[in-house]
DNA sequence: GTCTATACCGCGATAGAC
DNA sequence: GTCTATCGCGGTATAGAC
């Protein structure tokens, strides 16, 4: 687990998102950005964010500490660009449900953006992780939070419509509804890990239904 | 919401754990351990334990840096003490379970065991939200992430008893059941705080309800 | 019981050689 | 693109006066 230098060829990257040159080059390699900010994504949800040095970062990959300043600018953009992933990956996520057919109800809107977000913190997990555990420390923490509240307040949006609608037991607060149940999907980057027995769409299909039907046997 | 100093007759806890010696002392009071530790979970649960300092705490308590160390031997001791609270508590919790009687069936059990989590992540929030963020990056975060884990198995196991009986639907593997049922509660010290609208026995019945019947309407 | 002063260390970040 | 060396700061913790 401690340490063994990445090799630089391996991105590490779950998607590519178009900063490397890929397959093909030739010459020393370096680290690109995406990279570095893969690795550092990763040691940020090891250790913590504010646990995590420059130089344990310089160490996973085989470098200096100074050396990670030819590729970053600071710590916090690394943390930045994270949550901006993560922020944007969930939007489009509920965007999803929002622009469902108008004909679609409210209740299956709501499952639809259970579903997309699962997807979402799967496949994103580090990013998802990272956001999750922002407290609000610096200004770039700040705003991630203001962001996710807006996200929030979308998903509790759908709840209450799907209560109105009658589609949802009514004994209990929307407000509480929202978070129960996104609480549940969020817990999901506790311990998802890609590469596991399980696929994404299986699992998507699994929360809703036991978050819609409960774990009940029927 | 920034640091003014604390009434060192304020003891901030919300239960005497016994060693204050409480109202109706004489002399200066200085700060007793349970005050301190209080305080300190505060802190460590707004800015995240390793980006708040010592000096941190001094400030929120009126006291200089050095002055904590009279109370406390370090700030790892503040950890230690809190992420032994809750874990003892979530025990105690998991125990009620599992000494019900007899006849009790497991489905039942396992209800138990998901109101009385609810009610102690109420009663010990910022104790048990710290112990929720714990990375391991140290002894003492390993050993609790340890005695943590070994909860986890002992309600896994309830859950896969309950799925034998057969009270449970049996096409979500019984793992999945458990992390999905145990993530929805957890995710409850992320917004519950004390004094809101809604009762701690209120809350801890209408997560199980959520929890076994689904949020369809009925 | 709290203070000032300080030891000692590791952090983020920069300068400049190669 | 990576290195060595270094700056300045703030961290935990301690010593000793009051």
């Amino acid at each position: 687990m401690t340490g063994s230098p990445r090799d630089p060829w391996d991105s590490g990257a779950v998607t590519d998102l178009g900063s490397t040159p890929g397959a093909g080059r030739r010459g020393r390699p370096g680290f690109d950005q995406e990279t570095v900010l893969r690795r550092a994504i990763a040691l940020f949800n090891q250790q913590g964010y504010d646990a995590t040095s420059i130089g344990d970062l310089a160490k996973d990959l085989g470098l200096t500490k100074s050396a990670i300043y030819h590729h970053v600018d600071s710590k916090e953009d690394l943390l930045s660009a994270a949550l901006d992933e993560a922020l944007n990956s969930l939007n489009d996520a509920i965007q999803v449900a929002v622009d469902a057919p108008p004909q679609t109800s409210a209740a299956e809107r709501l499952r639809t953006a259970v579903e997309e977000s699962v997807r979402v913190l799967v496949q994103h997990q580090p990013a998802v992780t990272l956001l999750l555990r922002v407290r609000g420390n610096s200004p770039v923490e700040q705003s991630a939070l203001k962001r996710r509240r807006a996200i929030d307040e979308r998903v509790a949006s759908l709840v209450q419509e799907a209560v109105a609608e009658g589609a949802l037991r009514d004994d209990i607060p929307p407000d509480l509804i929202s978070r129960l149940l996104f609480g549940t999907v969020n817990s999901l980057v506790e311990w998802y890990r890609p590469g596991g027995t399980i696929d994404p769409d299986s699992l998507a299909r699994i929360v809703a239904s036991l978050a819609f039907d409960g774990l009940r046997a029927e």
